[in-house]
DNA sequence: CATAGCTTTCATTTTTTATTGAAGGTTCTG
DNA sequence: CAGAACCTTCAATAAAAAATGAAAGCTATG
């Protein structure tokens, strides 16, 4: 192993590692950041058990995490011919990639916050001045959710590309 | 106890213990989102021990979560005269707490992300092109990180109402 | 300066979440 | 259709996170 190899290995690892802790950090368990750090800085598409091998994780945690990220959209399974084995490949498209968490996120966060809230609002009584402004609170956080509901969906559904944004603004200036 | 405080007792209840679930989804522990959301709909201050009394928990888990969630500016101590407890109560305004709850998020998402991915493009060599390509993608990585970081940051230290206008122009256009 | 009335801390326990790995599926191949 | 090569499931286990409560720390007051 050259020198060059090493280095690689060596920042590969600290990416990977590095993810996984960050991953826990945004509500997403280490072994599956780990799994898309893996496949994200890995030029080809990796087996189930080259995954496990790398990460030193069993099958069954390996299965479930893949599964997970295809769920999410963030990786994708390749097959390849005369080989049984399913190959997993990360999306690289930076972009793609937040527009996906996004949508995971506002599933996650926002959408259960907008149901418990209507139905709060709907249900409630308002007889008098105590119940009025718990009223007027759950209206408001309401008002609120909405409010960012559309962001989000406005920014999911947007072509805009940051990167690209960021890019043009290089040649402009 | 009449017909009407007992709907508003429900309501809130049922209020104290949605945002608790809900809280979990946002990586924040269920007694802090339950304390919070019990002084959001609570008119007056309340102290550490009616707060032990209301949501069934212990001092030290109301003590622990009433001084994170003071940490976050969300809650605020009051003293009364003449009284040696400390009483409690949430900001109200619905705009300045999602601010503050951006502030925090920024804190515990955005910023490790960056640091962590500037000091791996710093250490690392790109002798070959497996190197350059992960390097690409950490790059990638970085000036998208970069870019959301530079729009809440915009968000923050804007006024309420460039948020609720500005904010949505910008992915509108 | 002693103590009553609060608040804070932290080692222990409880609860929640993640991981393992063996058993059971499924699908391809000869 | 048997068996090899994978993939999936899930009950058991381990690890991590949150909660408890008793003890220690403050601080205002007589």
């Amino acid at each position: 192993m050259t020198t060059t190899y090493m280095q690689f290995d060596e920042a590969k690892e600290k990416f990977i590692q590095a993810w996984g802790t960050l991953g826990t950090k945004w509500g997403i368990n280490r072994t599956m950041a780990q799994v898309h750090a893996l496949l994200l800085v890995s030029p080809d598409a990796l087996s189930a058990t080259e995954i496990m091998e790398q990460l030193n994780i069993s099958r069954g945690n390996a299965n479930m995490n893949l599964r997970a990220l295809i769920d999410w959209g963030l990786i994708m399974k390749e097959l390849k011919p005369g080989d049984r084995k399913e190959y997993f490949f990360a999306e690289k498209d930076i972009w793609k990639m937040s527009k996906l968490i996004l949508i995971q996120r506002k599933k996650k966060e926002l959408e259960p916050i907008m149901r418990v809230l209507e139905e709060l609002k709907g249900e409630m009584t308002q007889n008098n001045s105590q119940e009025a402004a718990m009223h007027q609170t759950i209206t408001d956080l309401h008002d609120f959710s909405q409010h960012a509901d559309q962001v989000v969906e406005k920014v999911i559904q947007s072509d805009l590309n940051w990167l690209q944004e960021k890019f043009l603004k290089q040649f402009l200036k």
